[in-house]
DNA sequence: GCCGTTTTCGGCCCGACTGTTTTCAGTCG
């Protein structure tokens, strides 16, 4: 059985846990053991199989957890969860996901009407039946009733990109406002400072003179469809069609860094944190960290501060999700993230050759004036038909066409290249003889997306094999909110693509961002190495390689992981040296 | 249920906001 799957019925055990008010501590171990589940990079079936090893030397997993991983391996669930499902129902945990309900409410209705589905309670509000349940009214049933017509909508996820444009908006909106200045700093919190790929809420913190008068006007900002609270020092707001919630906070100037750390999470990095606070004697929350003998501020005013009292680096955001950054920060150790000027090249892009929306001409002044140094045109095969994909006799003559560009000196430096379909069986969809013609062969999966995970294996590793496949592109051809990753098993590839020096690509399409952070990370302890590229059909795509650069950074990639961070003659020597 | 550089017992992060209450429980982050 899979991490994923293992973790999630422990996670749903949680959840059931808390709605039957069972000891909170005990429920966050479950949850906790849930993550460290999630995130372990080897297979946990293997460590309980192998009895050389224990499952309770994993941080997080005590003699009760580890006997519920080998009776989950044995049989599917155990018994913890096959009573709590007796009852509540599953669709119980749905419920969870409507905001405004909480685990005491949840039970509350169930005890008392038997009913556990979205759509009853939905019944329950309209028909103002809620309401004669203790301590509950009619704006409570309004409040439900719109939790669930978003939740219905959205699912409550949104694209990064998508979030981090609303934030730019309502930054200039709110620095621009409240007749002047009087805003010292306005910065994005939370999940979308850290790059997290989707976001699930947006939070903005303020602070300066004005910091009030900006809650004020950020809750009349035009595209605010419904204020869902306001008070001193926080405003919450949906915006848009979407229904995006934004928090905004005011804060002091003296407590603006130790908020920003408290407010970027992750949930799992703070409670480190502040565990960590404790061991050496403070406290540490939004307004500062403390001193727990006297209550004296020590740190607050910026994050460094807060870190380096606590004997930290600094912690770039991207790291901040209790994945080993404390420990690493602690001695010194944290490596040092690509950034997004280090990039030199973009090396996925398509033209009007294939789908792109503009020739090559267009993205290559593009390219250009984004400062790039080179970048690569990798075009369609002719296996996306629909796509207009290339064939033997187009691909060697755009090879001769680009050869011709660059002898020219028309522009930037331009590298001849294709996207070429690993058909079903792991060939490619193009002969070796017109491959050889290129500078740069992406290989990537388009079609037969749902093999068996031993098929899928096999099928990349037979394309891994072809001498002139460089790069494989978008390597789980996840779609985000939409597809799932294709199945495979990805430490076998990663170590074959290490292995015969092939680069797997961060794709940097708001809705790919693939590969992510742990299977970076995977990638990168396999050897493997990596370049961060857009796959732009448009040049306004080009923009999108700084959603690339934070994933690598997620994944704690350095400049020196991403090949196209080279110079041009030295990244064409560092991709697989021709056959 | 997990964990241990004062601990194998006794802690485990905590404040803001809301709605329903007349002093606080529930939810959220």
């Amino acid at each position: 059985m899979e991490n994923r799957e293992i973790a999630r019925l422990i996670a749903e055990t949680a959840d059931l846990m808390e709605i039957a008010s069972e000891d909170p501590f005990r429920v966050r171990s479950y949850r906790n053991a849930a993550g460290v589940i999630e995130n372990l990079p080897e297979r946990i079936e293997e460590i309980a199989k192998d009895e050389k090893r224990k499952l309770t030397d994993i941080p997080g997993i005590g003699k009760g957890i580890a006997a519920v991983i080998q009776e989950i391996l044995s049989r599917g669930s155990f018994e913890r969860r096959d009573k709590l499902l007796e009852k509540y129902p599953p669709t119980a945990l749905e419920l969870l996901k409507i905001q405004g309900l909480g685990p005491k409410t949840i039970a509350a209705v169930i005890d008392r009407f038997r009913v556990s589905t979205i759509d009853d309670l939905e019944k329950l509000c309209r028909e103002q039946k809620l309401r004669t349940l203790p301590r509950m009214g009619a704006k409570l049933e309004e409040k439900i009733l719109r939790s669930i017509a978003h939740y219905r909508k959205s699912a409550g996820r949104f694209l990064l990109a998508f979030g981090v444009q609303v934030a730019e908006e309502l930054i200039a909106y709110l620095q621009n406002g409240t007749d002047g200045a009087g805003l010292d700093q306005i910065t994005p919190a939370g999940s979308l400072r850290r790059g997290k790929e989707t976001i699930g809420d947006l939070d903005l913190l303020v602070t300066g003179k004005k910091a009030a008068r900006a809650l004020e006007r950020f809750v009349q900002h035009p595209k605010v469809t419904e204020v869902l609270g306001k008070g001193e020092n926080k405003a919450s707001a949906r915006i848009g069609i979407e229904g995006l919630q934004v928090d905004v906070r005011a804060l002091p100037p003296q407590s603006y860094g130790s908020a920003l750390q408290y407010f970027t999470g992750s949930k799992d990095h703070n409670v480190a944190l502040r565990q960590l606070a404790l061991k050496k004697g403070y406290s540490l929350n939004e307004y500062g960290l403390f001193r727990t003998k006297d209550d004296r501020r020590v740190a607050g005013r910026t994050e460094e501060e807060v870190y380096a009292a606590l004997g930290l680096e600094w912690i770039p955001p991207e790291l901040r999700e209790n994945q080993g950054e404390i420990e690493a920060a602690a001695s010194g150790k944290l490596p040092r993230l690509v950034e997004l000027s280090e990039i030199r090249g973009d090396i996925h892009m398509h033209t009007t050759e294939s789908d792109g929306r503009v020739p090559l001409e267009e993205m290559a002044a593009a390219a250009q004036q984004r400062g790039y140094e080179y970048i690569a045109i990798t075009d369609h095969s002719k296996a996306l038909a629909m796509a207009n994909g290339l064939d033997e006799k187009r691909v060697v003559a755009f090879a001769r066409r680009v050869r011709e560009w660059n002898r020219n000196g028309s522009g930037i430096r331009i590298f001849s290249g294709l996207e070429c379909d690993i058909l079903k069986d792991g060939s490619m969809d193009i002969a070796g003889d017109a491959l050889a013609e290129l500078d740069l062969v992406i290989a990537s999966v388009h079609s037969y997306m749902n093999m068996e995970p031993a098929e899928m294996t096999d099928r990349l590793l037979k394309a891994l094999e072809n001498p002139y496949v460089k790069v494989l592109g978008h390597p789980t051809g996840r779609l985000l909110l939409n597809r799932e990753a294709y199945h495979y098993d990805f430490e076998k590839v990663a170590e074959e693509a290490a292995r015969r020096g092939v680069a797997f690509e961060i794709n940097a399409s708001p809705e790919r961002l693939d590969l992510h952070a742990t299977l970076l990370r995977i990638a990168k302890s396999k050897g493997a190495r990596f370049t961060i590229s857009t796959d732009a059909h448009h040049p306004a795509h080009l923009a999108n390689i700084r959603f690339g650069v934070l994933m690598a950074r997620r994944g704690w990639l350095t400049a020196g992981d991403i090949l196209n961070t080279l110079p041009a003659d030295k990244f064409l020597r560092a991709l697989r040296p021709k056959p």
